[in-house]
DNA sequence: CTCATGACTAGCT
DNA sequence: TAGCTAGCCATGA
């Protein structure tokens, strides 16, 4: 349970700066492919400094949080201080989508 | 056990 | 582009 927000949240430490991705790809490179809401889950309950929680968005490239929200000012300015347009709190996937050249040996099999 | 709740998604209008 | 819907899944009341 807890192993599976874990898994989630050590797969987010492996985005590279100046790199986006959305809650539902984060949760299928973990091995939860309809997992977008656990992604979120992990993220909310996690208070780690080490989780670039600001390089996940919505399957659309928005960010997730209501513009009037403080963290979605906060996303958005790290999102750009990694060199990542944001556009009306919007990313293109297209342009700045993680890449994984290796999905299964991102993690250990277990 | 049922119900509500999320930083969600894919599909359709 | 925007809105709506059904489906999603762990968690807690």
């Amino acid at each position: 349970m807890i192993d599976k927000l874990e898994r989630i949240l050590a797969t987010a430490r492996a985005i590279p700066p100046g790199r986006v991705t959305s809650y539902g790809r984060l949760a299928m490179h973990a091995g939860f492919p309809r997992g977008a809401r656990l992604a979120v889950a992990a993220l909310r309950g996690a208070d780690d400094e080490t989780v670039p929680w600001h390089r996940i968005l919505r399957a659309d490239g928005r960010i997730a949080f209501p513009p009037d929200h403080p963290h979605h000012a906060e996303q958005a300015q790290r999102l750009r201080a990694e060199s990542v347009m944001v556009r009306n709190g919007r990313v293109d996937l297209g342009r700045f989508g993680w890449r994984v050249d290796a999905p299964d040996l991102l993690l250990p099999p277990d």
